[in-house]
DNA sequence: CAGTGGTCTAGACCACTGG
DNA sequence: CAGTGGTCTAGACCACTGG
């Protein structure tokens, strides 16, 4: 059974990509959606409350409730793997496995990961180079659920990236992107001073059935840069 | 006079920053809270469901809430203005002009920005706070071409990026994101050590006739994230 | 089982906007 | 002024989790 404000959502949703409702329209208000609906206010407004959050409606109070200008800009960014890039660039490209295991998640972990705590996860911890120096340290943690040969393979000829979305195709990611310093080993295993800023991915990767695994990819900020463009048009 | 479901989010968000909870820790349940604070269940809800919504929380059914693993994070696939996002965080902003002036532009910023070289250019410098705190240093340089009466702009009224988006409709971004130590000034402008990391955007932005403007966004690493969502379906 | 979060109701009073 | 959105209450029933 599905929630009514989220069914209030999508007819709203579905107004606005049939062309039924244009950027600038106004809206029913709470009071006759609610009516129309047959839900009581605070469920009308519930679902107004959610797309306004997701940007697709815009509120004034005591003038309405209006359509947002114009589209989430959808990404033309692409989750091509290190390695991939590396060799785009015409570079050498070499792989190291440092750690490949079976862990008992810890709390945070678990929740990253959606599954239960203290459940058995995978993880490894890869080392890629371009040009025999450290770009990227890829710690892993995998739903065994989604991929249960994963420990066995081979990650010198197929990274993890490549081999997870083969078996449970990749769907959607979240990532986070920020600035840190790195601990004492993790400095070590890229060849870099501990005092050396580097750019770090949390990256999240969901197949159509659920979290597939977690990734922190730890880069030296002087190696290693992220580009991307937006077109609006 | 103050929503009470702000009261208890401040109170809640006060207890993370003051460390007497710690990212993992379960917080008190929406029926212990609503007791605490005399409020319905349905209030002390809107302050958990809000800090669920902006990542600081994270909820299971049947289990609790908890504190999440928390900075603040936005969005990399929209170029929403930094005041924009420190207000939909609820947050405080402020913003202050270090410079504004008419430079004769380097070798380096005139190809940046696609302008002959010598040619005048306009620079401006600002500070943006998110709670009294510094959380971006925004350097750009705008081509007069687009936006002649850029420099006349109250700018802590209106972001620059507002005000060229009004001039000349931003239809194209490029923008570089890496890892870096901050020069003494600007560690000193956004109140951090040397050496601590930053997060810096090189960001270029286009509109339909050329390059608008061209902006070095830099963040102390411990007070913002970078987010990003991808859908692959 | 008791406790948690998830949804929902039918009211209330308020602040704000426009005519 | 009537209508809008903003906040809030005191209930209800449900699904889910852990012990």
């Amino acid at each position: 059974m599905q929630p009514r404000f989220i069914a209030i959502k999508s007819a709203l949703v579905d107004d606005i990509e049939h062309g039924r409702l244009a950027p600038g329209d106004q809206v029913e208000s709470e009071n006759q959606l609610a009516q129309r609906f047959e839900v009581s206010r605070m469920t009308a407004r519930r679902a107004l409350s959610e797309l306004v959050a997701e940007g697709i409606l815009a509120r004034t109070q005591g003038v309405g409730t209006f359509v947002a200008d114009s589209r989430p800009m959808s990404s033309m960014l692409t989750i091509k793997g290190i390695k991939d890039e590396i060799l785009a660039r015409g570079h050498d490209y070499q792989c190291r496995v440092v750690t490949r295991e079976k862990r008992v998640a810890t709390p945070s972990e678990s929740r990253w990961l959606g599954v239960k705590e203290a459940s058995p996860v995978y993880f490894t911890s890869l080392i890629h180079y371009e040009n025999a120096l450290p770009v990227q340290l890829e710690n892993r943690w995998v739903n065994p659920h989604w991929a249960p040969d994963y420990l066995k393979q081979d990650f010198t000829a197929m990274t993890p990236n490549y081999y997870l979305n083969q078996v449970a195709p990749l769907t959607e990611a979240d990532h986070v992107v920020s600035a840190v310093l790195p601990e004492n080993d993790t400095a070590e295993k890229l060849m870099i001073t501990p005092s050396s800023p580097c750019l770090q991915i949390n990256r999240r990767t969901y197949s159509a059935r659920g979290i597939v695994s977690v990734a922190t990819l730890t880069h030296p900020g002087e190696r290693y840069r992220l580009g991307g463009h937006l077109d609006f048009t």
